[in-house]
RNA sequence: UGACCCAUGGUGUAAUUGGCAACACUACGGUUUUUGGUAUCGUCAUUCUAGGUUCGAGUCCUAGUGGGUCAACCA
């Protein structure tokens, strides 16, 4: 065994984090932690946040604390706080002792700004929004001094304590850092470390009145909670300076911040404030419509947690900008259903089979597996009688050649019960089939077939005196375009997709779909993956479609159509 | 017209840190199959460009090009 053969590639934070091991950095302790703002609900995106802090930490023997952010009270719900909780349980994630908020900290918060105030490096000022926008300068061109910037400590200290008191207006005064407002970093230009909000606080209540800023709660809790590793998306890059000069004149516990390229997924959009949108407008039909790249969304989906996990380990961790393909996504779940869901057939556009040499009213019991992926799945019954529905698709008046399914004269086999023969058919005025006449061959039943006809296909069907009547709903893309919110052009909404949901209302299953559970993965044969839907009731049940299964005779069909034209 | 980050197949990540560009997804073509599913085999790259260092560069250096980020009393 060489070193070559043991090598596994890691990726950057796991080299930083065992470079830092290997120097036993803070003891050779881990600590990550996940920071949401409880202001929306958790999406894909979050995911890969939640997957590199937790399983980083896992991996090294460190912890993970999960922190809400939550200094902005205008924004932040507690309805949000129980529902990001959940969402992280569902991964299967543990966070460290009870949840911890940065509004914890505020006491802290304010005497950290105390000290900065005494080192002088911070001060009280009277300019309005405007005006520091102003002096803040731009990108290319230094900012100015403010006028307030020279005040005396004990000035700045009386001030700030009178801000605290609620002595203000809102907007009135600022906190801001003094560090050097000709600095090429536009966050090193005298940020704001504390605003005034006369606004309730979701845990906090009326206590404060000024609230501290991102960059002066992210790195002091992360500090205070001795942090070692804090792991972010890339567009923190340029606050890093800032993370660390507020550490550094502080003098508190050094956490070091790592930025990483966020995941963005074809067809998705992960901005809160456009999810919100959608919801608001009606769109979808909430935080959790199955169509949303909410966690709530993609489990109402029927999407599982370890999928989601597996996806993003998949996908890697680097620092350059991507944009995954769904295809990625569908793989990685369609892997995983298809070793767990429990086999049913539904037929959703249903035409009606007579099957004439069958004796009328009579009925039989046959077994169907449950999974074959899965020896220890076991069996259900299903009926089977003269009369049963087939899929519209999977008979044919006319056939092309690679068509293996039933046609005038064809054989094909019905899965789990005998070869049938077609013989004629009735349509109506519009010329649609409305019902195939068949023979079948009773000697061709499943598992003892002595018939020796050979079958192309083999067509799933439902017995049409003993079913079931299910609603489906199924789902596709929520946009058109991979990256809906990338055009500056084109509003988002543009690019809706007007068949993201195509909803059957009576499909005939097979009367065992009745009995399934509510979060029990389901595949219905040939048709896709599906899930219970919550708005089931005794009187009507609803299924998702999670995907679809792969179809290759789609595309042959899309090739013949297209050659046919080209004719 | 500033600073910072990034650049490897259609997509996303690798390349044991300077030594035969690999894996997954997609696409295409086979095999198997009582799900046109699953499984399985095969095909698809002169590493953004130009110089340089070196026996040897995807990797190091220089310049360019392209993409992204930063100017909320949001996080």
């Amino acid at each position: 065994m060489t070193d070559k053969e043991t090598y596994e590639s890691k990726n950057f934070i796991e080299e930083i984090i065992e470079e830092d091991l290997k120097n036993n950095k803070h003891g050779g302790r881990i600590h990550t932690r996940f920071p949401p703002e409880p202001n929306g609900y958790l999406h894909i995106g979050h995911t890969k946040a939640i997957c590199i802090n937790f399983e980083n930490a896992e991996k090294y023997g460190g912890r993970t604390n999960l922190r809400f952010d939550d200094t902005n009270p205008v924004t932040e719900d507690t309805e949000y706080v129980e529902a990001i909780k959940n969402d992280i349980k569902w991964l299967g994630f543990e966070w460290e002792g009870d949840a911890l908020f940065a509004s914890d900290y505020f006491d802290k918060l304010y005497e950290f700004a105390i000290d900065l105030i005494k080192k002088g490096l911070a001060y009280v000022d009277d300019s309005s929004a405007e005006e520091i926008a102003e002096m803040k300068g731009t990108p290319t061109q230094p900012g100015v001094n403010s006028p307030y910037r020279t005040r005396s400590i004990e000035e700045n200290l009386d001030l700030f304590q009178h801000m605290k008191e609620g002595a203000f207006e809102d907007g009135a005064k600022v906190l801001r850092a003094k560090i050097d407002m000709s600095s090429p970093n536009m966050h090193m230009r005298d940020p704001v470390l504390y605003r005034i909000k006369k606004v309730t606080h979701h845990r906090t209540g009326d206590k404060w009145c000024i609230y501290p800023m991102y960059d002066f709660a992210h790195g002091q809790s992360d500090s205070i909670e001795n942090i070692t590793h804090s792991l972010c998306s890339l567009e923190f890059r340029h606050h890093r300076p800032l993370y660390d000069w507020l550490i550094e004149k502080l003098e508190i516990f050094p956490s070091r911040q790592i930025e990483f390229a966020r995941m963005n997924v074809a067809y998705m959009i992960t901005s809160k404030r456009k999810l919100l949108k959608l919801i608001e407008d009606g769109y979808v039909t909430g935080w959790d419509d199955p169509r949303m790249s909410t966690l709530s969304g993609l489990r109402r989906r029927g999407y599982l947690p370890q999928s989601l996990r597996r996806f993003c380990n998949i996908v890697g961790v680097a620092k350059r900008d991507n944009v995954i393909e769904m295809e990625l996504l569908e793989s990685v779940i369609r892997e995983d259903l298809n070793e767990v869901a429990t086999r049913v057939m539904v037929v959703q556009d249903p035409i009606k089979v007579v099957i004439e040499n069958y004796p009328d009213g009579e009925q039989e019991t046959l077994t169907s597996v449950n999974n074959p992926q899965d020896e220890n799945s076991g069996t259900h019954n299903m009926t089977f009688s003269r009369e049963i529905f087939i899929e519209r698709d999977d008979f044919m008046v006319d056939p092309p050649k690679k068509y293996f399914r039933l046609a005038p004269d064809k054989h094909v086999r019905l899965k789990g019960a005998y070869i049938i023969k077609a013989n004629r058919y009735d349509s109506d005025a519009e010329g649609n089939i409305t019902t195939v006449y068949c023979e079948y061959e009773p000697s061709s039943k499943s598992g003892e077939d002595t018939s020796g006809i050979k079958v192309k296909g083999t067509i799933h069907w439902v017995d049409a005196n003993n079913y079931e009547d299910v609603e489906l709903k199924l789902y596709d893309r929520l946009f058109t375009d991979p990256t809906p919110t990338s055009h500056e052009d084109k509003d988002f909404l543009e690019f809706l997709n007007p068949e993201s949901l195509k909803v059957v209302p009576s499909a005939k299953a097979e009367k065992y779909l009745s009995e399934v559970g509510d979060s029990e993965p389901l595949q219905f044969m040939r048709k896709g993956y599906f899930i219970k839907d919550k708005d089931s009731n005794d009187e009507r049940l609803v299924f998702n479609r999670t995907v679809t299964l792969r179809d290759s005779w789609a595309k042959i069909k899309q090739q013949l159509e297209k050659s046919k034209q080209g004719q």
